[in-house]
DNA sequence: GCCTATTTAATTGTGCACAATTGAATTGGA
DNA sequence: TCCAATTCAATTGTGCACAATTAAATAGGC
């Protein structure tokens, strides 16, 4: 292994942009790419209970606390409506849940879960243990990187 | 605030998939979020560029070696040519890449940076600085978490 | 040399993800 | 009460992300 010396004095004034750009060095990249990978293994495991991952999400939400409006999922999930609308409305499709205008406020849209919806519960508590599995960290170290994360979207959050 | 206290015991055999299922108890939902938030941050600092954030991705592997073939690109980001083909298909009609069919094997396609490509990494270097301000992290907080996702992707896949 | 299996990028079809915009409903101040 | 501002979901347009498939090129065994 070879250390790179810091003798390199091209542009003293300027500093060289090649560590600083390099994808291995970048935690926005690793991100993405474990979010990728750990979404690509979902698949096959949502695949049997007619899920995707975007919409196993919002179902995890809705078992949490429903009915819930749109809003209310699209603050939970950081999603808009343009992402959630076509989704629910699969959704809808799919049985899952159903979508009523609120009698209150009618620019609401009340989200709620189907028979078929609750009953989709049972088997999906299988899905996190199977992926847990594939993960290959312990169990404490999972729950690490999962709060380190959630301590960054906080932050990030805060500061908007 | 009222805890809820584990004296339900309504099915002793199966444990309560109530937890389990718990959003905020989500490995993959912290990361998903996260990713989301992070790709959201890129945005207004990359749109000067003229890049989304996938294409910065790109621009990122190609400064770091160029010219490479789709499929190389496609195994340092983990994305499949239906992804990468559009997507630098745009890149080249931006003016910042060219492809070109490699003359030894004409199935690969030979992804090169153009002049206006390479001047762009100049202009790339101080997203990476500007981001990391707002990621509201220490800079050690950064590398640690990097590694540690750069470790769970690299054990999932050696996993496959 | 021939033929099958494999490889590579492109295409097709589907489902996101999001900025901008739209239309309807509601809120709040004058 | 009226009206402007705000809110909410839906829509429009664009760019991903990926499974499945396709077409062309290459590799390798016989």
């Amino acid at each position: 292994m070879i250390t790179k010396t810091k003798t390199k004095t091209q542009s003293p004034a300027v500093p060289t942009v090649g560590d600083r750009l390099r994808l291995d060095n970048q935690l926005c990249f690793a991100l993405y790419a474990a979010s990728g990978l750990v979404t690509r293994a979902y698949r096959p495991l949502l695949e049997p209970l007619g899920l995707t991952y975007p919409q196993y999400l919002v179902m995890l939400a809705l078992w949490e606390q429903a009915p819930r409006t749109v809003k209310a999922l699209g603050q939970a999930l950081e999603l808009d409506s343009g992402t959630l609308t076509p989704l629910l409305k699969r959704l809808e499709s799919a049985g899952f849940v159903t979508r009523t205008r609120d009698v209150q406020d009618e620019r609401r849209v009340q989200i709620a879960l189907t028979q078929a919806g609750e009953a989709l519960r049972e088997k999906a508590a299988e899905v996190p243990v199977a992926l847990a599995c594939q993960l290959q960290l312990p169990l404490d170290e999972i729950a690490d990187l999962r709060t380190t994360l959630q301590d960054l979207a906080r932050k990030m959050k805060a500061a908007d």
